[in-house]
DNA sequence: CGCATTTTTGAAGCGGATCAATTAAAGTGG
DNA sequence: CCACTTTAATTGATCCGCTTCAAAAATGCG
């Protein structure tokens, strides 16, 4: 866990159109809120489930997953965490946490600890609506996840996922024209879809004999978009811009 | 539709622990906001998908669910709504919805349209704070189903929606001791569930045979809470109180 | 009461899970 | 840098939970 100051003023992902811009007085209260970056190895834990009062973060550089683990030791995977997304939430709002975090390649994250959110609601109450908003717009995705899962076949939900990611990618002008970076394996898709890690396999190869996408070295490949469109019925992401603290 | 005028300070609902206490101001900015009291037939429509800039409501008495439909027709149920939810909020917040609500009994509705959701940020800004909290409350009971839905089986499928509805009407004080009002047919929990209705049908003659619980004639009776518990490895709800407008 | 909708029950089929054995890839240490 | 170990990915065989189809029974409603 390395230490490195990287100023707001410097940030490289608040120039991005994806994101919301901002005033002189508001940009001066995110660096008073912001007290620490830190730097964590890919597969260490972020947040844990059950820990109590944590911070909150954005995610600066790297991915790492949201996930619940049950019970019988099976896990599913909520939501992929890419740069811009806050960590932490659920703890800093309620107190507690019933979902961990873990990074999925190596992660830097911006500590925001400084001022809490209640004085920013206070400060800023425009502010307090934009979060609102991030919210329910979450909310929004995550209403159709629980459809695709209650739904859909194997090959319609890995179809969803990756054009999902594809285009949270590009929207923060991080992915190429067909292709973008995917550190999931098959066990992390087999707990995000509800699938076994088995099974995961065989659509996989099924994607790739269809030339439809495939995942290699940690690279998505979407080689016949339309196609996959229509087999999951994508209807695309919400637009941005989004909060970003 | 007919229209009944009841003010906030006869609200049978705000006394009750579950919600959040009041001051004199803050009521009397809620009472500005109310500007409506509708009532709705059983299997109307409150929300329907598409539809841009609704109202935002609080179903202050009867039943209703909140849900998608898919492209090939399937419906996917995302929530049951009980008095003191709130309906619309995707809507008022985001401009459109991508979900619909149907009145599963007859249902009376609160109208908040008199001010906007930016004027209560700006005048009580302790307020905002609530109802992210209350959001976030949402996703993680999102949170459990999309791990619900994943990853466990018919059977703990059915005892977890089952508990999860009677325990919040409990907090509502509106269920008995080992039984509560249950408006929902086998479709219905079909839809809910991700599972197809003759299942449902088996799982739940299944349930009576084992005296776990059984549903009739508009009740939910649950026999034996304890197994239901650890057959959906269950874990309760997030307790109130809870804010209400 | 009679028609429509919902529920139950049975039989057959399928999508995906599980088990098990192999191959490939990624770390690790000498 | 290569052999060794560990972890992840494929592939085949079998099994099971749930779906689908179809018909009968029950329930609700105008």
């Amino acid at each position: 866990m390395r230490e490195v100051a990287i100023p707001c003023t410097e940030c490289w992902l608040r120039p991005r159109p994806y994101f919301r811009p901002f005033s002189e007085s508001e940009l001066s209260f995110i660096m008073l809120m912001k007290n620490g970056h830190i730097t964590l190895a890919a597969k260490s834990h972020v947040i844990e489930i059950g820990q109590v009062g944590g911070s909150l973060f954005t995610l600066y550089e790297g991915w790492a997953i949201r996930y619940k683990e049950l019970p019988d030791k099976s896990r599913q995977i909520l939501d992929v965490l890419l740069p811009g997304d806050f960590i932490g939430m659920e703890s800093h709002v309620l107190g507690s946490t019933e979902h961990s975090v873990r990074a999925l390649t190596e992660v830097s994250l911006c500590v925001l600890r400084g001022r809490r959110l209640t004085q920013l609601f206070e400060g800023y109450p425009e502010w307090g609506l934009s979060l609102l908003k991030w919210l329910v717009e979450g909310q929004r995705r995550d209403d159709n996840w629980r459809a695709i899962l209650g739904r859909l076949d194997a090959a319609q939900r890995m179809g969803f996922l990756f054009l999902e990611i594809f285009d949270r990618l590009k929207q923060r002008e991080m992915a190429g024209n067909n292709s973008c970076p995917f550190p999931l394996g098959r066990q992390h898709l087999a707990d995000y879809l509800g699938l076994s890690r088995v099974h995961v396999s065989r659509v996989l190869s099924d994607f790739a004999a269809r030339d439809l996408a495939h995942v290699s070295q940690g690279t998505l490949y979407i080689s016949n978009r339309a196609k996959l469109v229509d087999i999951a019925g994508y209807q695309g992401t919400t637009p941005g811009p989004r909060v970003l603290l």
